[in-house]
This record gives structure tokens, sequence and C-alpha cells, in this order.
DNA sequence: TAGATACCTGAGTGTTTTACTGGGGTATAT
DNA sequence: ATATACCCCAGTAAAACACTCAGGTATCTA
């Protein structure tokens, strides 16, 4: 199973940027700041989300990334397809091998596993995300949350 | 997430146990053999079952492991369970706290995702693994496996 | 046209996890 | 006695993870 902090941290900001579609182009600079996730690692996440044609980018000052479907053509299910490898439960990757040539004990198991991780994570879009509660109060609250009150708790950390 | 060999070794291991449950006590050599598993491994794992009260030992010559409740009464979920630590899709262990103290974005959509998984594989139990024809299938072919031809592979493989 | 912004790319790296191996035990049957 | 087979813990090579760093290149604004 491949569900990493990688896939989170993309949907995260796949979300974020589904949040503020209305504004033009959105700098990784801001959803580094608002998600904290490091620029360098969410230029390596948007690169592989470029490739699969799920952003679009504008170079230059005032750039920036924007979604380049409808909200509703964005399942969660595609975004960690696009930065992991798969989402694939067996341990043979699904080449059936997984027993000396053959096919092991469970992995017929492994693939229906398989199948319903990702028909549940296909099944959800940005779309749906975006209306629900709980993402609009967590999103509210980070809105609202200033830049000093995070230079205070970093401080308090070092 | 956690489903890594450990956890799919650890299934076909019992379902192996399944499978021969009106010979006695099964002895971790013979599952070792016949599903290819290291023996040191597979005692690891055999003692994580344990304390979870999924199998129980009979020590000394003629020993070996017996399932400890009824096929029905083992679920996949609950082996996973025994020898990972969990089947959590959160990053913050379900604890809330994965954006500086509080929850993230995404944070209510691992715990729907965790929720799923666990149901889905809450419902399999060995029983129904047993019954399966693609299950009994690979269980016939692996018991006219003889020793020698595996032995005939290795030396190929050398 | 200088410079700032922000995307773009690839290589490197410390840490953690994984998937084991090895070396000792202890209980029990013959 | 001795062999069987469970029991337990420590160690470890390799891989994956989660980044960082050091450079680029396109484009806007002054």
């Amino acid at each position: 199973m491949r569900l990493t902090t990688k896939g989170r941290y993309a949907v995260t900001a796949m979300l974020d940027l589904a949040l503020h579609t209305d504004a033009g182009p959105m700098s990784l600079a801001d959803i580094s700041k608002r998600q904290h996730i490091s620029l360098s690692y969410l230029e390596q996440l948007f690169a592989k989300l470029r490739q699969q044609k799920l952003v679009k980018s504008v170079r230059g000052p005032g750039g920036g990334y924007c979604l380049n479907r409808d909200l509703e053509d964005i399942s969660v299910a595609s975004i960690i397809d696009a930065v992991n490898e798969s989402i694939d439960a067996t341990n043979c990757g699904g080449a059936g091998d997984c027993h000396m040539g053959e096919v092991c004990l469970t992995h017929y198991l492994w693939c229906d596993l398989s199948e319903q991780i990702h028909e549940f994570l296909a099944g959800i879009t940005l779309r749906k995300l975006v209306e629900r509660q709980d993402v609009q109060n967590v999103a509210r609250r980070q809105q609202f949350q200033p830049e000093e009150q995070v230079a205070i708790i970093s401080s308090m950390l070092s």
C-alpha cells in the first residue's frame, strides 16, 4: 500500500488551491506558508501534478499554479496516483508472481482491496471536499491565523 | 497507511493455518516451507498473533499453532492489526494534531478512508477466504508442489 | 534593461522503517 | 537423554521517506 505524507501533502495542497480558485494563480510560497509544507518539496509534488495535467503553471511575478480542470473532474485518487506510483495493495505490484512465480494464497484479496480503495478515493472529488463542512471550518481557521502567531509559536519551540 | 509484507505474510500464514485446521497443531516449519516465509520471521509474527489471542500454541514435539477462534470470528483486519500497529491512514495517527497542533485540511478525509478500509477488511473472515474458489485453487497447487521441485528450482537459480 | 519573482530540475542526504538473521533460551514428547 | 518446536531479544543491511540544496529559466515591473 502506498499512502504516505507525499500523497497526503499533494491532496492538501490541491485542496488549498481549490479553496482559492477565484484569485488567479496561486504561488507555492503561499501554499507553503498556509499548509506548512516545505517549498522545495511542494515544487517536486507540483512538477508531477503538472505532468499529469492536473494543474497548469504561470511563470514570472504574480504567477503560480491553477487547477487545470473543473473541481468535479479532479479526484483524490488521481492526485495520489500523480505523485506516488500507484495505490496497489499487492506485494507483487499486481504482476501475480508473488509465490515462486505463481500467485500467492492471498493475491486476489489484495487485488480486491486495491480496487476498493481506488474506487473510494476516485469517488471523492475536490468539489466534494470544498463543500464539506469540516474542510470549510479548517480553511476559515487557517485564513485567520496571522504570520505573527506562527512566529511566536516557532520562537517558543526553539 | 500501514499495509506491508508483514501484514500480508501474517494473513497468508493464518489462511494456511485455516486450510489445515483438521490435522491438529501445525508447526511454523511447515508453514515456512509451504508459503516460503522465513521461520524466524514467522515466529515474530505468531508471537504477536498469540498475544492477540488469535492463535494458541502447543510446545514440544508434535506441537505447533492452532487457531484460537472459529473461522468466522477471525477477520483479516484483526490479523493485520495484530502484527502491525494499526491500519490508520492519517499522518497524525488519529490524534488530530497534524497542522500546528490542530487538524489539517484533509484530516477527516483520511479518517474516512481509514474507516472504509477497516470496514472492508473486517468484513472478510478466514471462513470467507477458505471458501473462495481462487484460494482453493492456489491451495491445491501448493499441496502438489513437492520439495524436490523446489530444490530443482533453487538449484537453477544459484 | 536590471532585478525581482516564481516556476523548474536534479542531485544529495540524514533518518526511519522494513524485512529479515542469529543466537540464545524453555517446555514437552518419545 | 535427546530431539522437537515454541519463545524471545538483539542486531543489521537495504530500501524508502522526507526532505534540503544548488543551481537554473521564464516573465513581469520599474
